[in-house]
RNA sequence: GCGCUCGUAGCUCAGCUGGAUAGAGUGUUUGGCUACGAACCAAAAGGUCAGGGGUUCGAAUCCCUUCGAGCGCACCA
């Protein structure tokens, strides 16, 4: 990367003087001054206790004694009070350029280790459709696993649906009470039930209990299975539909019913540990450690009245990807809130040490809001529906403009699809963020559409010469050219951040700064027409590489690109 | 009560392992389609970085404190 390859120079001449310090370079947040700046002088000064303005001087000095200087710079100077700053050289940034278009995935260094992930989201209830607030665990955790995948790790997804605890015997109790046959048990009804259940039990505690008993005969199967099958059944059916339509798969569809099998596994191991303690008629884990300034409330295990909960279910989860899939990394993508109960299972895992050698990360997405500052909601009180979203998205995207009437439906669904995914992607992950369907539906600005229309746009201009990237000469020709260039340096640092702290934004970040480039370098420099040779391959042979960044980028945050717009 | 987030332009947000003049989008005002697609480009205006204190050569960023908002805390998921 640029940044290491600076740093080490910059270290190297610095030690040969004397001073002895990783000298850090960083993306200049001067670009009037310089590409790159470094600001570790300061730090030297202190440490030798000289002014930074004799140790900037002499290590920049003998920076440009260097043979291979006209390799690297075309300038480095000392600016007060302390910088070191930098200008590449046209020889720099195009032979890096050609690297990257070059090798796979635009030279990303190769794992040293390719370990297995798996990686756990989506994670909806059945008997529950699909709501806005569902988008975010799919979409967030579906481009961390196509990150993953893409720099070549072993991923493997699972949506672990819930679809075993007090909400579904919520559901059979109305079942029951409403003299529902199975076979007329539908969707709308089950949309219409379950916030009314929920509700209900809510007011009223011998409801609720009852419920919680019915719960506890599908757990132990003795009894409302045919039920529970056809809710089951009914839901997944529908929760595929709009996922398929979201462009977001899994390996495995397993759900808590699967992990039941593994809780008495995971009983008797709690137990052989001595964690498993009794307390107020429950079975729990105390997950206190002894040097801990707050109080962790205990994990239950098992209810008083025998049943099992979320915490018991994710804790036979994990005994079973251990087993079968044997992963170093188990990622979790769900609401923030459940911060809490994350910490308590990997605790127990810790302590049990069931979960061997594997990292457990919880990877909290923030919570869509209204603008009242809580989980959006419509005016009528109710979470609006997944399905309604995309719905109006669209109609509204059609009006925008008279000829959008005429597209295929194709197009249409992926342009529909980047707005929202890009809308919701370009926030930092673990930050709420507030739902505004005007901002939902814009085509102009920071969005989709604007990304998938310069790509458009530019790959006319691509697809109509011939360039090699090879025969890129060392000229650029403009300002215009050389930021573009420049900026298309950034990926491995942006590209890096996205994988290391597992947040999309950063690469919706990269892809948006090379579009406003590509924008700005369109409307500013004509390529039809040119009659320099050099300059048409130069200059399609850039756009080209950063077509093709784009668009596997893009990939990565789950849009497709339409044949047009 | 304890804990976790957070407070930056009219609005929505970046920037937070300390560095130069705090950046985007949107909105407002203005200019640009007889040149590869105007869902674009160019420019202007807009900030006591919630308030106060501290550490530092240097603080939106680190520490303390006050105020304000959201969320989580034993048998829901």
């Amino acid at each position: 990367m640029i940044i290491d390859v600076l740093s080490k120079i910059i270290t190297d001449v610095s030690k040969s003087i004397g001073y002895d310090e990783v000298m850090t370079v960083i993306k200049s947040n001067r670009p009037d001054l310089c590409d790159y700046q470094c600001d570790t002088v300061f730090k030297l000064a202190k440490k030798y206790h000289k002014n930074p303005k004799e140790i900037g001087e002499s290590i920049v000095e003998n920076i440009k004694l260097l043979d291979t200087f006209d390799e690297y710079f075309s300038d480095i100077s000392f600016c007060a009070p302390g910088f070191i700053n930098i200008i590449l050289s046209n020889k720099f940034i195009n032979n890096s350029l050609k690297l990257m278009y070059n090798n796979d995935k635009f030279n990303l260094p190769p794992l040293k280790n390719i370990d297995t992930y798996v990686i756990d989201y989506g994670g909806p209830n059945v008997a529950k459709p699909l709501h806005v607030g569902h988008l975010r665990p799919a979409i967030v955790g579906e481009s961390i696993k196509r990150i993953l995948k893409y720099v070549g790790y072993n991923v493997i997804s699972d949506v672990h649906l819930g679809d075993i605890g007090l909400p579904i015997g919520e559901v059979i109790y109305a079942i029951i009470r409403d003299n529902i046959s199975i076979d007329d048990l539908n969707l709308d009804y089950l949309n219409k039930v379950y916030p009314e259940m929920s509700a209900l039990c809510k007011e009223d505690e011998e409801i609720k209990k009852e419920c919680a008993s019915i719960i506890k005969e599908v757990q132990d199967k003795t009894n409302y299975l045919d039920y529970w099958k056809k809710i089951c059944e009914l839901s997944k059916k529908d929760i595929k539909r709009l996922y398929d339509y979201l462009g977001v798969s899994f390996d495995y569809w397993l759900s808590e019913s699967d992990a039941y099998e593994y809780i008495p596994k995971v009983k008797e191991y709690l137990e052989s540990k001595n964690l498993l303690v009794e307390s107020e008629g429950a079975k729990v884990v105390f997950v206190n450690n002894d040097d801990d300034k707050i109080n962790y409330p205990p994990l239950i295990f098992q209810k008083s009245n025998g049943a099992y909960l979320y915490e018991s279910s994710d804790l036979g989860t994990i005994y079973q990807r251990m087993q079968d899939f044997k992963p170093n990394y188990i990622l979790y993508v769900t609401d923030a809130r459940q911060k809490l109960h994350f910490e308590q299972v990997f605790r127990v895992c810790e302590k049990s040490k069931m979960s061997g050698n594997a990292k457990l990360y919880h990877l909290p997405h923030g919570t869509i809001n209204g603008l009242d500052g809580k989980p959006y909601k419509t005016r009528s009180g109710e979470t609006p529906k997944l399905d309604d979203l995309f719905k109006e998205v669209k109609e509204i995207f059609i009006s925008k403009k008279s000829t959008n009437k005429d597209m295929n439906d194709d197009d249409i669904n992926k342009i529909v699809n980047s707005i929202i995914k890009f809308a919701d992607l370009q926030n930092v992950r673990d930050k709420d963020y507030i739902f505004d369907i005007s901002k939902f539906s814009d085509t102009q600005g920071k969005t989709g559409p604007y990304v998938l229309y310069t790509y458009l746009r530019m790959n006319k201009i691509v697809k109509k010469y011939e360039s090699n990237i090879n025969n890129l000469s060392n000229i650029i020709y403009n300002n215009y050219d050389r930021e573009l260039r420049v900026g298309l340096l950034d990926f491995e640092s942006y590209f890096n951040t996205s994988l290391k702290e597992f947040k999309p934004n950063y690469i919706a970040e990269y892809i948006y700064n090379i579009c406003v480039l590509m924008n700005s370098f369109y409307q500013n420099n004509h390529i039809s027409n040119l009659d320099d040779k050099t300059k048409l391959n130069d200059w399609v042979s850039i756009i080209k590489l950063a077509n093709k960044i784009i668009k596997e980028m893009l990939n990565l945050l789950i849009i497709d690109i339409p044949t047009e717009m």
